[in-house]
DNA sequence: TCATCCTCCGCAAACGATTGCACTGGCTTG
DNA sequence: CAAGCCAGTGCAATCGTTTGCGGAGGATGA
């Protein structure tokens, strides 16, 4: 009753049989790549067959024996942040239209579940990996990448390896960012750091003390927040304010770290952007519905996943190519909660 | 040099041999489930070989054999709506402590990608299916239920089968929405629906009009949207405001439908909540950071998530148990974007 | 001492597809 | 007219596991 037709799906022995033809034949048949090598009629038939029996291949069988699965493994450390949707559909969008498909494992940026998550992957016979988790020091990264597991990196680098990766050019962002700072009038500039343990933690909080010093401004109103999360910002914030530094802008790692600025403001009664003004990075969706919207930095999450996964194709089809890294633009995002500061500067 | 070591992955035959013993003793060995029908002592030295080569067993081989794979296809229209991700994490965090993986597929709502995504999960043997997408007449699951498919779905019913389902009750959170708004003064509320199309769309916008009729309301203040989006919210709104409606209050089929309104009213000079009070539904992430924080539904995402893959699990182990269909309790937060009429209305 | 019963393990057949090779027959070709 | 060729098809092995069945050998009971 609630399983009314548990018949078994037809195999493609069935399909031969209803043809008259040896399964061979009709795998040749099915197969657009070997069906010159059957009759037309003949083809006709076993298709015909197949049709007729809904016949659809088991990709089972078909990876078990040709160890290629047509899937690639999508490592992320959590759907939930929404940096990570736009790279998800941006990979899926180039893939599948190569006939791949896409196994997405959240990590937790844990390392156990990372490990499993991609033994998982790796006993399903994914023929790549794509890897967008955040840690700077990667041993099991670069053990898969020595036992030559072809990969690519979004977002990231593991030191001292040379393996592909795809990243947008933080270093430019943040030069952008804190030049916006500067062309405003702002001279006393903080930055709220991601972890340095993450390898855009790093490179960010870098480009912030050299742009500044650029500028000729002071380097060492910097925070690390322990994560990129919003109440790890608020809670750097809370320690600059309490610590007595004065400065009139901030640029925070990202965008969670510059809603828990905002938070902190509201519990102070600062005003953003009059007392301080704030800039975020990666440009996550309804930016512009806060108040005051958030200027950042936009990265092409969409496109960092997309030519992920050509690189990835690449990769697959040649395998012994050079790996190379790609740079993609990112852009400032003016908005609203950035403007010149008080003269007065920061009560 | 790129691929230092491309040595193929051991197999339990090399695990057999360096144990000297045959291939079915080293799976059993490797088995929690027959270990026991080997001796304490060989099981052992199979164990030690299996670590030592680092052994991984082919899920694909293994899969094949015993046509069961180890993994459920979720179904979603599209991970970049900040109600899946969720979702998604829900159902993962019970099913991979029950051993099971989940492979995720984006539809976007497209039925040919539909049904080519959900064949191909089939084709690759997974046990069940969790589907969240939206229209309401789905001759695919319908077809895919009679043919003995497991599954459940996820805020959703297909008309006239009686597919195991969980839900959150929308009816008693749009209840609670039109409540708030009466409780504050309000006697003139519109409702800007979600397309009629969809289960959720359909069951809100009923709910909604049993609601103000309960209040002795008005119950023709309602225009639907042709998607749940921002866009198309704000079209909704613009039409209902040039139509010359007067209302003071509007209940909004899903968060970013109310966000359209956001923006039609900055648009028009409107201010929220002094000319009109917004009510979405859904509760998604960052809506108290909006000026004003946004009154919403707030549904338990995870929660669906996790109860759908709960229920999977007892379709998978009892087949024949009946259908079940689940409602969570939805509750209403209170934000900003609510606030007493004022005495003379819109103008 | 012999029949009997376990315990532990090996044999071999699957699962459903792909693919190198061999075979068949009809054609061309010299 | 024989030799050779080619197109079309079938045979059978194979991918790496799992699992029913049976056999060997030791322990046990009568």
């Amino acid at each position: 009753m609630t399983n009314p037709t548990p018949s078994p799906a037809p195999t493609l022995r069935d399909v031969a049989e209803a043809a008259g033809v040896h399964t061979a034949t009709a795998s040749r048949a099915l197969n657009p790549k070997t069906r010159q090598q059957i009759s037309a009629e003949t083809a006709r038939r076993v298709m015909r067959a197949a049709q007729a029996l809904g016949y659809q291949p088991n990709s089972v069988a078909r990876s078990l024996k040709t160890s290629r699965s047509g899937t690639v493994g999508l490592v992320i450390p959590d759907l939930t942040n929404p940096l990570f949707p736009p790279i998800v559909r941006g990979v899926e969008s180039v893939l599948e239209s190569d006939g791949y498909n896409v196994w997405i494992v959240n990590t937790d940026n844990d390392e156990d579940r990372e490990r499993a998550k991609i033994e998982s992957l790796r006993s399903r016979q994914v023929e790549g990996l794509i890897v967008a988790t955040a840690r700077l020091d990667h041993p099991l990264l670069r053990q898969l990448h020595e036992q030559g597991v072809t990969m690519v990196l979004i977002n990231r680098q593991v030191e001292h390896t040379r393996i592909p990766a795809v990243t947008g050019d933080d270093a430019t962002g943040v030069a952008a960012a804190v030049r916006h700072l500067t062309d405003l009038g702002h001279t006393r500039i903080a930055h709220l750091s991601g972890p340095l343990t993450t390898s855009t933690g790093r490179v960010r909080s870098q480009a912030f003390r050299h742009a500044v010093r650029d500028h000729g401004l002071a380097d060492d109103l910097v925070v690390e927040c322990a994560h990129w999360s919003e109440s790890d910002g608020a809670t750097a914030m809370r320690a600059l304010l309490t610590g007595g530094a004065r400065f009139t802008a901030v640029v925070a790692g990202n965008d969670l770290i510059a809603l828990g600025c905002y938070d902190v403001f509201a519990e102070r009664g600062l005003s953003c952007p009059g007392d301080v003004s704030v800039i975020g990075f990666n440009d996550m969706p309804f930016l512009d519905k806060l108040r005051p919207p958030l200027t950042t930095v936009a990265v092409p999450h969409h496109e960092l996943g997309a030519e992920a996964a050509r690189m990835l194709l690449d990769c697959i089809d040649q395998p012994d190519r050079p790996a190379r890294s790609l740079l993609l633009p990112v852009s400032l995002v003016v908005r609203g909660s950035t403007a010149p500061p008080r003269p007065e500067g920061l009560p």
